[in-house]
DNA sequence: CTCTAATCGAGACGGTACGTCGCGTCTTACG
DNA sequence: CGTAAGACGCGACGTACCGTCTCGATTAGAG
């Protein structure tokens, strides 16, 4: 696609909220049938009765509309279980999210084991970092955005993995999990001194 | 596809031998300048002087070839990197992994970071459980291939994020942070009791 | 376009005027850089700044307006010449008619080179045929809407060739050659007596 | 369509004669039942039983087609008429053209009225063009492309009223016409002198 | 060393999906 | 409370790439 505006002066008209909402109901329904190779912008219209046209009013590429998507339901998961991980005890933050996704499993399975982790998890890793830089900005080790990467990737990983089990584990045991091996090496690291070797410039290149 | 022939009755035609190899080495090449999703199987050809006809008689598609080149390149890695696993220290197969990597920079930044992490990841992971099953099989807990799945994709993240950086940490550096915040937690969690609520079946479906 | 209605109650409403008389100029300014077809209805809106929607409250297609400017420029010129040819010497009407085109040379240019030739053409054919239905009505031969056809279409190559010129011929030449090469024949014919094999009918079909 | 080539090196595949040949035919075909604005480039490939995509390998636009269909329409019967127009006598052949024409009525019925008349007239003036090209170059007066364009756009004219009719003047009337009103007057305005006013250029401009 | 069978190259083809363009309708926000 | 902006549906277009197919030309490797 050539210079995609973005188009909608006016995001407020009623038309265009329905188009929106339509194309994004009908890619998660579509989703939970096959992967999003497997998906046309065609079958998308269709399912959502928008014209195919219209499709490309709003969204330049299929990959669009499904980040459109991610950046929604991690909103949602974000809003219920940030403020438990700011508090103070990532245990029960650990729960809160175990239990959000347990609740709408349909919906993340979905998400996450249909061929759209990529965007998934490049969605989450976008408001993580978001949300890391507004903390305390000193020299972590391993450095920050990495455990970033690390707690959030394992944590997707520790999600799929468990939906896609057929008898899953209770939300406890997956508390603990991600708390035994994720959350608590990811912080206890930022706490141990580097090894006496570090700091030493790489040699090559 | 329909009825793909694997290919040819003599793997050993020197004619063969040449095509396959001008082929990994074309989309290598390829990707060490763009995404895989943007090669086209033409350009391949055309950079392996091979017949655009000929490609179909040697991989159904695109990924196929993505994955031979994966499965050679890991099987190099795995090869020099197990036999010290086996042996007693993960720090020290650690050390020999990102030695091995390092040495290989190029090459593994185009894998990791050139859009074919995805079946780089897969790869890495069929072999990986081929490697787990030859093991004991007791009753693990976490479940034995929750651990490899996230002790591999951990690697593989931590790899990418290596090779990603301007001025990377030191091979040691990179080491100490893989066996403390990765192979660490997961051999200790193997040996950690579950917590006492565990194996309360799941609720719900 | 389903149930066009044809205009507005009244005629007669500035602003339906001034809307009219603005796409006519806009589609005439239009056509002297590029033909029809490459002309859109909203280049003609906006270059008239009308609104799009307001556009298909005066016309239903393109076409429509295109017919209507041929009309009204027909009009004017018919108005002129017909007076002189009603009154006997076709060459004086031929030298007005020339007279006519040459003064708004710029605005025949374009309605006949512009790739509007068709509807000027059908247009001129319906006032021709009009003008031909009110006089004698005997048997011609050759038949007379066939002569009108022929003199309109001759005359209307004519004029294109001679807009078309770099060093056009003069006035005198142009009339000159109309009436010998297409007036006079026409009308010649007209009182010759058609062949002795004639009025035998058409054998097949 | 950008940078269209006009593809195969070798004209000669039996593929290429066979679509080639397939898409003349389906053009023709549907012509008889519509105007070619009604016509789609999938209708033709439908009918043709050639692939959409194919078309454009073998013609850029949907008047490509047509012009290929009209040249070779035109060869078959300039290659037919013109050796009579060239011996002598310009009846002769006049009357070969309407026997040709009437033996094919229904294909330059639907060459004529199809709404194809554009580029039969286009392709009529190039070939006329090329033959009064390798006649004498003297001056003429009229200018000679002048005359060719007159007797070839009438002709068309005279052609199209005359399978337009539904009880169409026999052959022998319409050669009569066709050389009273047509060429007579051509032939012999060349040998009548100009004017004496003329040769005086053109004043404004 | 030859002959025979397999591999290769060229490229026409059908097909699916993609984006784009322009038309004509219809809703709706806004004055 | 009407009207003009503009969202929409639609049909066609032209493109890109895929995977299939025929047809020769070439080349290897087995006898």
């Amino acid at each position: 696609m050539k210079n995609f505006k973005p188009h909608y002066k006016t995001v407020k008209d009623a038309r265009t909220v329905r188009t929106r909402q339509a194309l994004r109901s009908a890619l998660l329904q579509l989703l939970e049938s096959r992967p999003l190779a497997d998906i046309t912008i065609l079958d998308i219209c269709d399912l959502a009765e928008v014209g195919y046209t219209t499709y490309f009013r709003h969204h330049p590429t299929k990959e669009s509309l499904l980040d459109d998507v991610a950046a929604e339901e991690i909103a949602h998961l974000v809003g219920l279980t940030l403020p438990l991980a700011e508090a103070a005890n990532t245990l029960t933050a650990g729960v809160a999210l175990f239990t959000y996704v347990d609740a709408h499993r349909e919906l993340w399975s979905t998400l996450l084991t249909g061929g759209a982790e990529g965007a998934m998890r490049n969605e989450f890793l976008r408001i993580s970092r978001e949300i890391a830089a507004t903390r305390g900005r000193e020299d972590h080790w391993p450095p920050a955005d990495l455990v970033t990467i690390l707690v959030v990737s394992s944590t997707i990983e520790l999600l799929s993995w468990w939906l896609r089990q057929k008898k899953p584990l209770s939300i406890e045991q997956m508390a603990d999990i991600h708390e035994r091996i994720i959350i608590h090496p990811a912080i206890h690291m930022e706490r141990i001194p580097a090894p006496r070797t570090v700091r030493r410039p790489q040699k090559k290149k």
